[in-house]
DNA sequence: ATATCATACTTGTTTAAACAAGTCAAGCTT
DNA sequence: AAGCTTGACTTGTTTAAACAAGTATGATAT
């Protein structure tokens, strides 16, 4: 539930861009016009587009008007957008999702681990793998390492189910800021034992970092996807 | 050159950031500390912060400060982050680059094409591919397609030097949002004749579609990486 | 000693206003 | 007819102000 109102603003322009309300390369109405529309004043219709155009949504010509960029697209594959989960992920995708854990314990991080997730050396955590499947197929395999001090008292059947349900609803923790890196990489044996890789030899990785609303970086996670249903997206804006 | 206030605060703390001036988990100086040293509003300040938030430089904490989340990261790879041309990456990644062209000929968006790239059917277009060398090795295959009516005059000699120094010292033309989704394929035959491919038979994709300040879109081009070379990053804000 | 409260910080949201600057078309001048 | 000017739009930048709300600390009351 958006609070506040460049938000509801913001999410009611997305879904009317999304719904093709307002088609590709058509111009929005004026921020003016929007002013009176939502009666606000033109700073916030502002945030509210600029985020719009962080989304790669929009694009605003100077003297001119802000322009619908968006275009939807086809969805053969698995879609990574922002920062949702697998369930959410797969709720969009249209995808019936399925989630093994095959590795649940403890475990504090040394130096060589510190390293590699940005943990600090004897950071306590949980250390998790699991197998997504998505209608019936087994196509990702995920590694994730949880903060104790942030995430206590995880279970498997926590991990089963959401993991980030469990974290926002039952916990109250908010996830605001996750850095993340796409690379490609061999098959593992780890890989070749849990996954449907057809005749793949290679897999597509998210690496990720997640913070808190403290600012604490509390998950670190390596997300390894079978690429005929990977595919991230990602909108860059020039900072001149 | 900056010409904005928001702008050159934003580049001078994100130096100070990238500097290590100021530490990870560190605060920054409050909003009104920074008002006062830099002879402003407050309103120029955050929107200076808001941007080194969308960087994934800080994540402001409500009612404490504006935390230091940056972290440098190792060179092993070659990583690609915002917009910017071959050149750009090769000299942040302090990689020597070169350039060959390997195909320039008109063309014609069909329907295929047209569905593909997201051309208009009936477009101009220039088709180039180009074989990129980063420190002797041929690492990377580039595969561009520009629109004519806003790219005209486009030499091989051009495309052998840099094209994004062409667009925006000669013509002018400002990029603005750039559109892109990352994959991992199979190398092709075009892949294995020009590139050295070690024993790698798969390769990161970056395909890209980029629009320029009037919001067109005038470039689509497809960027095919060996893996070992090849890492994407990128950060994302949770939107409530 | 512990709990509570006041308060002085911090960031978050919103408004109103002014001026700069790009676009575009109508109308005027040449 | 061609070129120029004007004016009414558009978005871009910046300021100032007010209030909301989260955080931390020290003083106070129990």
């Amino acid at each position: 539930m958006p609070k506040s109102k460049f938000e509801i603003i913001y999410k009611e322009l997305k879904q009317k861009i999304e719904s093709l309300e307002y088609d590709y390369q058509e111009l929005l109405p004026s921020e003016n016009t929007l002013t009176v529309q939502y009666q606000c004043s033109r700073n916030t219709v502002r945030r509210a587009l600029s985020n719009l155009s962080e989304d790669g949504y929009v694009q605003s010509l100077h003297g001119k008007g802000v322009r619908v960029i968006y275009q939807p697209i086809e969805q053969a594959t698995f879609t990574i957008g922002g920062i949702e989960s697998f369930r959410e992920s797969a709720l969009r995708n249209q995808k019936v999702s399925n989630t093994k854990v095959i590795q649940f314990t403890d475990l504090i991080a040394d130096a060589r681990i510190s390293a590699r997730t940005g943990f600090a050396i004897g950071s306590e955590l949980y250390y998790v793998q699991r197998v997504r499947y998505l209608d019936g197929k087994a196509l990702i395999l995920d590694i994730n390492m949880f903060l104790k001090s942030v995430v206590p008292a995880l279970t498997i059947e926590i991990a089963e189910s959401s993991i980030y349900d469990y974290l926002e609803n039952t916990l109250g923790v908010q996830i605001i800021t996750s850095k993340r890196k796409v690379t490609a990489e061999h098959t593992s044996p780890l890989d070749e034992k849990y996954l449907d890789l057809k005749d793949y030899n290679f897999l597509s990785v998210i690496t990720s970092q997640t913070y808190n609303s403290k600012g604490v970086m509390f998950e670190f996670t390596q997300s390894r996807h079978r690429p005929d249903y990977f595919c991230f997206q990602d909108t860059a804006t020039r900072k001149r």
